[in-house]
RNA sequence: GGGCGGAUAGCUCAGGGGUAGAGCGGCGGCUUUACACGCCGUUGGUCGCAGGUUCAAUCCCUGCUUCGCCCA
């Protein structure tokens, strides 16, 4: 108000005639493509205006509101027209216009029978021809139907060439035209049995017309009606006086901050941009409906003034309270509260104002807030705002607008939009139609984290369909994290770090770099807002590095007579705990449950000094990019990445081996065979420990005699054998 | 009519100028002291169609088909 872009304005609005309130553009959505027929609708020229043309012809999708015209319009250019400046026509059915006489019936002391008695004038009401660049010259006969109001193009009109006002329909949609009986009270909008609309009043008007030779034909013509997104009414203009804020005359500002704004994905951006530059009302904040937030505004009965609360009285119910003092402008204290009540969004439209504790701040220059002792915090512009697409045009533009008038300031750095949930055929979910899923009864099944493991897979901006599969993969993973854990409780248990100084293996050195590698790979994810990419890196680097590789290949060295020497195993220990601890945090953000619960039993007590909750731990890269996790650079050798492949390719080998002669992961191989020249074999010796370690294999030899069934190693020109124990007769 | 996004294995989806990827499914095997809610192996694709650029296109460009969304 301050900067005097809210006003009280008597102007077409749209307006729901189901709900019977007035709407802004951004509550219009549009309807499906349907039949909605062209009527062709005659109408005679006025014979003091020409002598040449008789009549005009128009085609229009609302026969109804014939009797709201006030103008016929053409192109200046059109040659039909373009001399009759001064031509006239007849509004069809206004001829049937007449007074109602009512008739007395019954005799004396029976009650009195009215009989309305309809008695048409025969005079027609003429409205005039106008030029406008806006009319299609080659649609139909080249005239259009001005009336008020079906559309956005008749308020144009209307505006620029001054028509006449003619309302006929009230605020739930009914025909107000008592002079005309047969259209009188009819709807627009009618609830049929099946929930389906129709339009009674358009039936009757286009009988009407047919009857007095009016109508000239209806033809099928597909369109999409403007709807009200929360009934799916057809959307009507109304004339009544609200509130607005005048936001028409603000497009570039407001673009320039859509501009200013960080998106991801970028290609949002386009959907604001297009909303912006087409919007073509002001932002209407006020609506007929029983909740919502007062106008704390009292009008003079007599003067008409409104007289607003002060700031300090804030807040406060006009219907509620009286106003605390006389009409500011006339003395009179005859006032009445406003009882209109806020669009929803003026008020989410402040969530960033809110959360920064705007209404304290002192750098409001004009307002007279009592106490604003507060500086502009940090929090504002906040970091991000996180949505989904179908409210571009209204959270986000609401909220763009609200900060850019009252702080002049993005109200965030950055937007992060979302795609929907959709069903299994890919529908989007909906209420209405039932296809949804109840969020409860699938944490009941699989766990929160579970259904946000799923949510977590929507690559960004896109939609993502709920398949029950993806939650249960979820489960698989939760479960798969608790035993590795486990697992690696086992063998931590009792062990006091650091006793014994670390020499790591090939193998504790690979998967060391694999870890730091899937960390930075899953926080430059995150820094993008691309979450699913994170939790990819994250549980490829768990599933297929840790769990498959890693812990299989160092069982051998907590088995009893390992051929690991106790710095190997304290390596492997060091191993099992970070790595543990860097995976729980990387998932952390995606599996809050399960990541805190694991954290409190494997992790902490490992560390005299860790954060209560794994959620305020440190995250394992810095912002340097460093993940120092196993304090040593050596982790990130790319000779160590190189190394822990040879390893999985060799170890993948004897997998293959082991299938093809069925012979069971358990069962020890007396010796590896390996086909190799002397200088491959050389590259081997790193990885060899832990290659025959993985493989349960006693020893390797190289050679490659006949006899033996050989497998190529993935990525080499080597090739492997094995050959099994004996097997242990049953006992 | 304008704009945006998608079309890749049976399904759901990632990827991205040079041997095409995952999960699920299918098939075969393994009870192996973290996990059978598991593990191992394996089978699946002319990357919507047609042109163009390039030594090289699934990827870039143009047009088309088709699905979805936003706006007229």
């Amino acid at each position: 108000m301050a900067k005097g872009r809210l006003e009280r304005r008597e102007d077409p609005i749209l307006w729901c005639p189901l709900c019977a309130t007035s709407l802004a553009q951004a509550d219009v959505e549009a309807g499906d493509e349907q039949n909605r027929p062209m009527h062709a609708v005659r109408f005679p020229v006025d014979p003091t205006s020409s002598t040449t043309v008789t009549e005009g012809i128009i085609e229009t999708t609302r026969p109804e509101l014939v009797t709201a015209c006030v103008a016929l319009a053409c192109h200046p250019t059109d040659k039909r027209y373009g001399a009759l400046k001064s031509l006239r026509f007849r509004v069809p059915l206004t001829e049937l216009r007449g007074r109602k006489v009512v008739a007395e019936e019954g005799g004396e002391g029976t009650p009195a029978v009215s009989a309305i008695v309809h008695e048409p004038n025969g005079e027609y009401r003429s409205v005039p021809l106008i030029f406008d660049e806006s009319v299609d010259p080659e649609f139909g006969s080249g005239l259009m139907m001005v009336c008020t109001f079906g559309d956005t193009e008749d308020i144009a009109k209307w505006r620029n060439h001054k028509l006449e006002t003619v309302l006929i329909l009230d605020a739930q949609g009914r025909m107000m035209t008592p002079d005309l009986p047969e259209l009188d009270g009819k709807r627009v909008h009618v609830m049929a049995k099946g929930s389906s609309l129709y339009n009674e009043a358009r039936l009757a008007a286009v009988e009407l017309l047919k009857e007095h030779g009016y109508l000239l034909g209806v033809k099928d013509n597909t369109s999409r009606a403007s709807l009200h997104e929360r009934c799916s009414t057809p959307v009507e203009i109304q004339v009544a006086p609200q509130w607005f804020i005048r936001v028409l005359d603000l497009k570039e500002p407001l673009l320039a901050r859509g501009r200013e704004l960080n998106w991801y994905p970028e290609f949002m951006r386009e959907r604001y941009e297009q909303w912006v530059e087409n919007l073509r009302w002001d932002w209407n904040i006020s609506r007929q409906r029983f909740y919502g937030v007062p106008f704390p505004v009292w009008f003079c009965n007599q003067c008409e003034t409104p007289n607003y609360a002060h700031i300090d009285e804030l807040p406060v119910d006009p219907l509620m309270a009286p106003c605390p003092r006389p009409c500011s402008a006339c003395g009179s204290a005859d006032l009445r509260p406003e009882p209109d009540v806020m669009d929803t969004w003026m008020t989410s439209s402040m969530t960033p104002l809110i959360n920064a504790n705007w209404a304290m701040w002192n750098d409001k220059p004009g307002t007279e807030r009592p106490i604003q002792d507060q500086p502009r915090p940090v929090i504002y512009p906040a970091g991000v705002r996180v949505q989904a697409h179908e409210i571009i045009r209204t959270w986000l533009f609401y909220t763009v607008a609200k900060s850019h008038l009252h702080t002049d300031s993005l109200p965030w750095k950055d937007v992060m939009i979302s795609g929907w949930g959709l069903d299994k055929q890919g529908k989007k979910m909906s209420k209405r139609l039932g296809n949804f899923v109840e969020p409860s009864e699938i944490i009941h099944k699989y766990s929160a984290d579970a259904l946000r493991y799923w949510a977590a897979g929507a690559s960004l901006g896109n939609d993502l369909r709920f398949l029950e599969d993806d939650v249960k993969g979820g489960k698989r993973l939760l479960t798969k994290l608790w035993n590795s854990t486990r697992f690696a409780i086992m063998y931590l248990n009792g062990w006091t770090p650091g006793e014994v100084a670390e020499t790591p293996t090939a193998a504790d050195l690979g998967i060391r770099a694999r870890v730091v590698e899937a960390a930075l790979q899953a926080t430059e994810a995150f820094e993008g807002y691309e979450y699913s990419k994170a939790v990819r890196a994250a549980e490829s680097l768990f599933w297929a590095d840790w769990c498959d590789n890693y812990l299989e290949i160092i069982k051998d060295r907590f088995k009893e007579g390992t051929r690991f020497a106790p710095g190997e195993v304290e390596a492997a220990r060091q191993t099992l705990l970070q790595g543990t601890w860097t995976i729980l945090r990387l998932l952390a953000p995606v599996l809050p449950f399960i990541t805190e619960e694991l954290y409190q039993l494997a992790i902490k007590p490992f560390f005299p000094d860790a954060p209560v909750s794994i959620h305020i731990a440190q995250w394992p890269v810095n912002e340097a990019n460093q993940a120092d996790v196993f304090g040593s650079a050596q982790a990130q050798a790319k000779l160590a990445i190189g190394q822990w492949q040879t390893l999985l390719a060799l170890v993948a080998a004897v997998r293959t081996a082991r299938t093809a002669q069925k012979i069971g992961g358990g069962r020890p191989l007396l010796a590896l065979h390996l086909d190799a020249t002397v200088d491959d074999r050389a590259t081997l010796d790193d990885v060899l420990k832990d290659w025959l370690a993985a493989s349960r294999a006693e020893e390797l030899l190289v050679d490659n005699r006949g006899g033996l069934d050989w497998h190529e190693v993935a990525g080499t020109a080597m090739k492997v054998a094995i050959v099994p124990a004996p097997q242990e007769p049953q006992a």
